[in-house]
RNA sequence: GGAGAGAUGGCCGAGCGGUUGAAGGCGCUCCCCUGCUAAGGGAGUAUGGGGUCAACACUCCAUCGAGGGUUCGAAUCCCUCUCUCUCCGCCA
């Protein structure tokens, strides 16, 4: 959510913002519904102070014995007055507070304009194509035809967009997971937690996927809801709700291993070969909590903690600094790191690393105390995947294939394997 | 699932219909005192929002788990919900 005294302020500033994400924003409803606003609250809040002053002189006048009644008469005149005032501030601002909570985020200046991937700007590149001097093969004909990856069966247990992993390949995706968690807890400072995998409606308002990406989420039917994470980022984000971090308590970063669910509507037909696209997958995730002005170097370190493990793994890779029109809705600023994926012959997202600015932190009231003036202030919170491991599964599977149609295991992984040096 | 007890500011904890935004304590900030330290004395210290204002500031409203209700007036009374704790049952 987007400071409120933006919307009062500086309307045209803040449509502007706007417009680079492709977004018109409706000026004049804005304009005539802030009036209204203004106009009923200090009517309501007028009301008020009249019942208060009343109020408080009947209890003195009771206190001393006196007679009430002409209070009591004054006080009924009012009611009627303030209670209509109060059901109409009520309807305002809850209209005012819908629409502002469904306007996204406004885009960093470094944010380059753009509608959609197209845009994006390629930052810097990493790693050399291999080279294989054989035709190499995606993930489906390496995988499946040896019996260690079963889409079959996977919708034999449950539909489409779903898979099963077997014997050395479900360990290595558990080696990947295990080889994150420990890198980012050992290299990079972050510390490990473990989370719910529903979270309520109320998690999923904070971090900004309710209420505008309901349709892509999987949802209980529990009273009230839980939903399945569609990632990490929701529950880990919701560990600062309603919180008030002392200065010398930040930066906080933690790293997090969850299952993700996307219900992927509105993705039919694309991607539907393989395990790219799926309604569940493992990610292990990155979340930090920072004072203000250390968010865009802190994005660039998270960014920087993600690209570690590609680096580890030999992935090539490619940064892209994600155009206006391309961003996620709380995004201020993203990165999104691109794999080399040989049996696609093209480069494909391994993760996304987002600075929310205080988007996020306004609906979260994730707070901390700026030394400087005492107060609680609006924190910056970040994100990225570090990495997202079906991808990486994939990834590896593809860039580490012998002419035999066998998958090396990467060096750092070995540990994890038990002996197992390729399968 | 059954029975009971709770939810108050950064923390602990009083208050159970009226100048209570909330006693007292802890913590924190500033000042005084003090060879140092410890102890002591004084003052201050919630959040969100509105209005006036260049600003300092002033003022108003809301908030005692959440939402309704009763009342001139609710932290206090009533209802619903959520969560926490204790005991019993069940259970990985």
């Amino acid at each position: 959510m987007l400071d409120p005294k933006y919307f009062r302020q500086a309307l045209s500033v803040l449509a502007a913002g706007l417009t680079k994400r492709g977004i018109t924003l409706d000026q004049e409803r804005f304009r005539a519904l802030e009036t209204a606003r203004k106009a009923c609250q200090i009517e309501t809040e007028q009301w008020q102070s009249q019942r208060n002053g009343l109020a408080k002189q009947v209890g003195i006048a009771k206190a001393r014995g006196d007679n009430v009644s002409d209070l009591l008469q004054q006080s009924a005149q009012l009611a009627e007055s303030l209670t209509a005032a109060e059901l109409k501030l009520t309807a305002l601002l809850t209209e005012l507070h819908t629409l502002q909570a469904s306007i996204p985020n406004i885009p960093d200046e470094s944010v380059p304009l753009g509608r959609d991937e197209h845009a994006n700007i390629e930052i810097r590149q990493w790693g050399e194509l291999p080279n294989f001097g054989f035709m190499p093969r995606d993930h489906v004909d390496l995988g499946v035809s040896r019996q260690l990856i079963d889409f079959e069966s996977a919708v034999t247990l449950a539909s489409a967009r779903f898979v099963v992993l077997y014997g050395p390949m479900a360990r290595l995706q558990r080696a990947l997971t295990q080889f994150m968690l420990d890198f980012h807890s050992a290299q990079h400072g972050y510390t490990e937690v473990y989370v719910p995998n529903l979270v309520n409606g109320d998690s999923l308002f904070g971090t900004g996927q309710l209420p505008n990406m309901e349709e892509d989420l999987f949802k209980t039917h529990v009273e009230p809801a839980l939903y399945l994470i569609p990632t990490a980022e929701v529950p880990v984000t919701n560990l600062a709700r309603e919180c008030i971090f002392e200065a010398a308590q930040l930066p906080v970063k933690y790293v997090c291993h969850t299952p993700c669910f996307r219900s992927e509507a509105g993705s039919y037909g694309k991607d539907t070969r393989g395990m790219l696209r799926q309604h569940q997958f493992e990610k292990v995730e990155l979340v930090q909590f920072v004072a203000p002005e250390n968010s865009l170097a802190a994005h660039e370190a998270l960014t920087s903690h993600a690209e570690a493990i590609l680096q580890a793994l030999k992935l090539p890779y490619r940064v892209m600094l994600l155009c206006a029109g391309d961003m996620g809705f709380a995004a201020s600023k993203t990165y999104d790191l691109e794999v080399w994926l040989p049996g696609q012959q093209c480069y494909r997202e391994i993760s996304s690393c987002s600075m929310m600015k205080d988007f996020q932190a306004r609906r979260l009231k994730a707070r901390w105390r700026n030394p400087a003036t005492g107060k609680p202030e609006l924190l910056h919170t970040l994100n990225g995947s570090g990495l997202a491991v079906g991808r990486t599964l994939l990834a590896v599977i593809e860039n580490y294939q012998t002419a035999e149609g066998q998958i090396r295991v990467p060096d750092v992984l070995l540990p994890y394997m038990n002996g197992i040096t390729i399968l």
